[in-house]
RNA sequence: GCCAGUGUAGCUCAAUGGUAGAGCAAUUCACUCGUAAUGAAUAGGUUGAGAGUUCGAUUCUCUCCACUGGCUCCA
C-alpha cells in the first residue's frame, strides 16, 4: 500500500495515500462520519489526509473560508456547475475547471450558445445537486485506462490533458454521472457550498492560445456561507461605483469618441487633474537631478529597424509616408532618447546622466482590449533613460525605487508590491548581458532589504526588469512602475562615453516609468479616490455658496483673492436653494464648499466645510488662504 | 483579433411591425432663499450607420461601427 508522510501540528504521520473517499469538514460539524483535512505536505503543497473518526491523529482543521478552504470549495463548485451543465445541455464537453483568485470557472465546448439568461437555470439544477447531497468520490485509475475512458465519452479535452501527464496513476472524481481528471481536491459532498452564484459568460481559448478553438467560459463563486457572499457581490458593486468611466463623465474630466477608438479625449477639468500631476512630476524631478527633453512622434523606420522594435513590436506600431520614405510612429521614447544621448561625447564625469521624457507613444491595441484610460492606443509615458557605468547600474536603481515609494506615497498609494521580471522568450541581446543584468537588479533590491517575487519569463525583450505595484483602496493591485535594465540598446545605437583612462566605454541604460502612463494613472487615482480627490489634485478645489444675490459681490470678492493664491475657485449663482448647491457641489466631487450669507458678511468670514461632511468651519476671510494652504501642503 | 452581450434625448432608462415617452440635466420665467433636489413653462430624438424582408422597420434579418464583459496582450 502507497504511504505518504505528512506533517500536522510537526508531528509527521504515514498515510495511506490510496483514499476513495474525501471528507472535508469544519469543527463545527460533529455528525459528520469521517473527518479529513487539507494539510500541507513538507513541500507546502496541500495533500489530502483521511482518518476515521476515533483515530487518535491530532488535525488541525482548516476553515471553509481560508484561502485554502475557498479553493477547494470553489474547485468542487465548478464541477457541480460542470454536472448541471451536461445534465442541461448533454452534448457538451468539458475542458478544465479550477479555481481562481475570488472564484472559479469551466471552460465548455458546447453547441448550446450560454448566455445570462441561462444562468438561473444553472443554477437551479446546481442547488437541486447541492440539495441531494451528493458525494464526491474520487479514485486513482491508471492513465492507459483513463485514456481509454474519456476517449469512449467523448471527453477529447480530457484526453489530451492526459497524454501529456506523466504519472503512471491518475485521480478522477465522481459527482453525480460527471467523472472528471482532477487532482482535487474537493468536499466530500455537494451540501458543502453553501452560496454560490454565475457571474458571466465569456470566450476563451483552449488551454490560451488563440489559435485554439474557443470555448466558453463560465465564471461564478461560491463561499462557505451566505454573508461572504453578499460581501463579495458587494465589493463587486463597490468596484462599479468606482469606475473611473463613469466618475470621469459625472466630473466632465475626459471622453472617447468613435472618431478615435482607444485615443483619450481630456476635458478641461480632466486637464487640470493632468497637468497638476505633470507638475508635480516635473518638479520633483527636477529636484532629483532629472533632465527633461522631448523628441519627435514620428521617426524614421529606419530607426526601428536598428532599435529591434521592428523585429519584436511591429504588430503594436503605427506606420506612415513621408515623402515617400517610410516612417513609424513611436510606440516607446528610448530609441529617440539615444539619438540625443548619441549627439556629442560624453565624459564618465557626467554619469549618472538621468534623461526624463515625458512622452506621448502609440501602440496599436487589438479591438477588443481597449478598456477607458487603463488600456488606450495613445498615452504619455512618464519615461526616463538613465545612462550609466556597469559600476553605477546598483545605485541607481536604488535611488529609482525610492524615488519610486516616494511619489506613490504623494499620491496616497502606501501599499507596494514589487516584482522581478526576468528573461522572455523572444528577447535581444547575450547570455552574458541578461546575467549581469539581471544580477544587478536583484542585488539593488536585496541590499534595499525590499522583499520581492520573481516573474520567471516575463522581462521585456531587451532586458529584464522590476515592476512596482500599487494597491487601491479597495484591495485591487495595479503595475504601474518599472525599472529596466537595458545592455542591448547602448550596442545597437553604439553609444559610449569616455572613462578616466580615456578610453571609448559603452554605457548601461536604465529605462524607467513610475506612473507608467499618465492617462491610465489618473484612472487609477478617480477609482483609488472615487473622485474625491485630495485637495491638491481636485480639479475645483473650492466653491462658494451664496445664499441669495445680496451675497454676490462678497462672493467675487473672496473668489478673486484664492484665485490670486493659485486656488481653482468656482462660484455657484445658480437660483437654487442651498441644499441643492451643495447636493451639486458633492456631486461635482468639489473639495471644499464655502457658504456665504449675510452672517458670513457681517463678520468678514466664510463657512468652509468639505463637500462631502456635515460639519462647518467659520473662517475669517483672512485666514482663509493660510487654512487652505495648509492642507494643500499635507497632499493627502 | 476572437467569444458573448449592448446601442432609443446630454445622463439613467421605458415602449412598439403602423416614424417614440419618463426622471434628472438644459433653457426661460417666478421665488431672494441658510446646509443632500423651490415651482411652472419650453425645448430636445433620421431610435449607432448601411442594406434587405415588408404596404409600412426604431422593432425582424444581414453587414459594418462603437461600447460592455471576458480570452489574449499590456503602461
Amino acid at each position: 500500500m502507497e504511504k505518504i508522510n505528512i506533517i500536522v501540528n510537526n508531528k509527521t504521520y504515514s498515510v495511506d495515500k490510496n483514499i476513495t473517499l474525501l471528507k472535508f469538514i469544519e469543527t463545527n460539524m460533529p455528525n459528520a462520519k469521517y473527518n479529513i483535512v487539507a494539510a500541507r505536505d513538507v513541500d507546502g503543497n496541500i495533500i489530502e489526509l483521511f482518518t476515521p473518526i476515533g483515530n487518535d491523529l491530532k488535525i488541525e482543521w482548516i476553515s471553509v473560508n481560508s484561502e485554502d478552504g475557498l479553493r477547494i470549495l470553489r474547485h468542487s463548485a465548478s464541477h457541480i456547475m460542470a454536472t448541471a451543465v451536461r445534465r442541461l445541455f448533454p452534448n457538451t464537453k468539458v475542458a478544465i475547471g479550477p479555481s481562481t483568485e475570488d472564484g472559479f470557472y469551466y471552460d465548455f465546448d458546447s453547441p448550446e450558445r450560454f448566455n445570462e439568461e441561462d444562468f438561473e437555470k444553472i443554477e437551479k439544477e446546481m442547488q437541486k445537486i447541492i440539495d441531494t447531497d451528493i458525494p464526491f468520490i474520487k479514485s486513482y485509475i491508471l492513465r492507459p485506462n483513463a485514456i481509454e475512458k474519456f476517449k469512449n465519452q467523448g471527453e477529447f479535452y480530457k484526453v489530451e490533458l492526459l497524454e501529456e501527464i506523466t504519472d503512471e496513476k491518475v485521480s478522477i472524481y465522481q459527482t453525480d454521472d460527471f467523472i472528471d481528471l482532477c487532482k482535487g481536491l474537493h468536499v466530500p459532498s455537494s451540501s458543502y457550498i453553501k452560496a454560490f452564484k454565475l457571474l458571466r459568460v465569456a470566450g476563451a481559448y483552449w488551454r490560451g492560445d488563440e489559435k485554439n478553438k474557443m470555448l466558453q467560459r463560465i465564471y461564478g463563486t461560491a463561499f462557505g456561507d451566505n454573508k461572504s457572499l453578499k460581501e463579495y457581490l458587494n465589493k463587486i458593486q463597490e468596484a462599479i461605483e468606482r469606475d473611473h468611466r463613469k466618475i470621469g463623465r459625472e466630473m466632465d474630466l475626459f471622453g472617447f469618441y468613435p472618431e478615435g477608438p482607444g485615443f483619450p479625449f481630456w476635458k478641461p477639468n480632466g486637464m487640470i487633474l493632468y497637468n497638476t500631476i505633470v507638475e508635480y512630476w516635473k518638479e520633483i524631478h527636477t529636484k532629483n537631478g532629472y533632465l527633461e527633453v522631448k523628441t519627435p512622434i514620428i521617426l524614421n523606420e529606419e530607426l526601428w529597424h536598428r532599435s529591434g522594435h521592428w523585429d519584436n513590436y511591429r504588430e503594436n506600431m503605427y506606420f506612415t509616408e513621408i515623402d515617400g520614405a517610410k516612417y513609424a510612429v513611436k510606440p516607446m521614447n528610448c530609441p529617440g532618447g539615444l539619438l540625443i544621448y548619441r549627439d556629442g561625447i560624453h565624459s564618465y564625469k557626467e554619469l549618472p546622466l538621468k534623461i526624463a521624457e515625458l512622452g506621448l507613444v502609440h501602440r496599436h491595441e487589438k479591438s477588443g482590449v481597449l478598456h477607458g484610460l487603463f488600456r488606450v492606443r495613445q498615452f504619455t509615458q512618464d519615461d526616463a533613460h538613465i545612462y550609466c557605468t556597469e559600476e553605477q547600474v546598483k545605485d541607481e536603481v536604488k535611488n529609482v525605487i525610492r524615488l519610486v515609494k516616494e511619489i506613490y506615497d504623494d499620491f496616497g498609494f502606501t501599499d507596494v508590491n514589487i516584482e522581478l521580471s526576468t528573461r522572455p522568450a523572444k528577447s535581444i541581446g547575450s547570455d552574458e548581458m541578461w546575467n549581469l543584468a539581471e544580477n544587478s537588479l536583484k542585488q539593488s533590491l536585496d541590499e534595499l532589504g525590499i522583499s520581492f517575487k520573481i516573474n520567471p519569463g516575463d522581462g521585456a525583450f531587451y532586458g529584464p526588469k522590476i515592476d512596482f505595484h500599487i494597491k487601491d483602496a479597495i484591495g485591487r493591485t495595479w503595475q504601474c512602475g518599472t525599472i529596466q535594465c537595458d545592455f542591448s540598446m547602448p550596442e545597437r545605437f553604439d553609444i559610449s562615453y569616455i572613462g578616466q583612462d580615456g578610453q571609448r566605454h559603452r554605457p548601461v541604460m536604465l529605462h524607467r516609468a513610475i506612473l507608467g502612463s499618465i492617462e491610465r494613472f489618473i484612472g487609477i487615482l478617480i477609482e483609488h479616490y472615487k473622485g474625491k480627490f485630495p485637495l491638491w489634485l481636485a480639479p475645483e478645489q473650492i466653491r462658494i455658496l451664496p445664499i441669495s444675490e445680496k451675497n454676490f459681490e462678497f462672493s467675487e470678492k473672496i473668489k478673486k483673492m484664492l484665485q490670486d493664491f493659485g486656488f481653482r475657485v468656482k462660484i455657484d449663482k445658480s437660483e437654487d436653494k442651498l441644499g441643492a448647491k451643495i447636493k451639486n457641489a458633492r456631486l461635482n466631487r468639489v473639495y471644499f464648499v464655502g457658504i456665504i450669507g449675510d452672517k458670513e458678511m457681517e463678520s468678514n468670514s466664510i463657512s468652509i466645510r468639505k463637500a462631502d461632511k456635515e460639519e462647518n468651519t467659520i473662517i475669517n476671510i483672512n485666514d482663509l488662504v493660510n487654512f487652505l494652504n495648509e492642507i494643500k501642503k499635507s497632499k493627502k
